[in-house]
DNA sequence: CTAGAATCGGAACAAGCGTTCCGCTTGGAA
DNA sequence: TTCCAAGCGGAACGCTTGTTCCGATTCTAG
């Protein structure tokens, strides 16, 4: 790969990372290629579509997120781990358009496209059952229910914009639901 | 008004109560025309715009949950009622898609335009202070928090088409997170 | 340094949308 | 029944997209 090529190609990621969180997927490919300093034919010489860019961030948001859920995997206490990893998505969430966009309308893409490669879902379930084992969250809570809380409060928090007040709040109530 | 233009009314208003149900704000004119049986032209007589169009539908819906809300104010359980129009109004955005669009990237326009009519922020607020007063709810609990979470479990619901059961489920550790 | 291949930029294309417009149709008062 | 204005349908327009394509440019092996 040519160096210029791979210049641009790190461009272009950090610009779609920046204008996907922004505008969300309706952002179009005209204005990440502007912030780039491309055009757009050089955004498709390396993702021939415009689903395969914003996914190609999502997959790597999803990585990170993947990553800090098995690193509290194994912390000491549990709850807390549980509860941190919980209100670090819906902060993510919040800040990202594009994160909750995917979450509703291409999860399914994206689930297929990251499945193999590592498993969030798994490092979320090993999460939620230490925490049941250490009686911090009610047995009869399973992923279904745990997984459309937090689609919920991302989408809720990234589409009204909740500040940090409103957030903490609404979160504390919604963990107190979870817990016993 | 002559007679045939008042039967197109309807038919306009019924198959766009339909179709943005289904569909959701990004359903084409064209297809509520054809849908009604009309050209698109017959739409634009009775309303200037798309948006005039979906905020007449969205403003009856939220017409008739303020009529809920006010006939559950006068309940004689407090707590009951407030948790029932709770779970009326996620049921009812599951079926809507317009409206939990309408929840999100109108809200401001909507409630500007429907405010003086009638309000049903106001007949929410006393659900919430009645079930307070009864005990049923916790006192911390007030009105942008409970917004936030109607918000978020109506777009949740909508766009990943809970069904009955996680729908029931999920509410009910909402509820769990509510009470005392 | 040079040639040739890799890469780029952005005009051009196709598709889908909201909205406008106008020739034709039709309801209903006279 | 007649007549004309109110009403209709849907082609056409303008705009915004995603995507393609090719002449111009730039890198790099030899």
């Amino acid at each position: 790969m040519r160096a210029d090529a791979q210049r641009n190609l790190a461009r272009v990621l950090e610009a779609a990372e920046e204008v996907l969180a922004r505008d969300g997927l309706s952002a179009p490919m005209r204005e990440i290629a502007r912030q780039a300093g491309v055009g757009v034919g050089t955004i498709y010489r390396q993702f021939p579509t415009k689903e395969a860019l914003y996914q190609a961030i999502v997959v790597d948001r999803k990585r990170r997120l993947a990553e800090e859920a098995r690193a509290l995997s194994t912390a000491a206490e549990p709850g807390p781990a549980f509860f941190a990893f919980f209100a670090r998505v819906v902060e993510d969430a919040t800040a990202k358009k594009v994160f909750a966009d995917a979450l509703s309308e291409a999860g399914i893409d994206v689930k297929a496209a990251t499945a193999g490669t590592y498993d969030i879902r798994g490092a979320i379930e090993t999460l939620l059952t230490r925490a049941q084992r250490a009686d911090q969250v009610r047995a009869e809570v399973g992923m279904p229910e745990l997984l459309a809380l937090l689609t919920a409060t991302c989408l809720a928090a990234q589409h009204q914009g909740w500040d940090e007040r409103l957030r903490t709040s609404t979160l504390e109530i919604v963990f107190n639901g979870l817990r016993p």
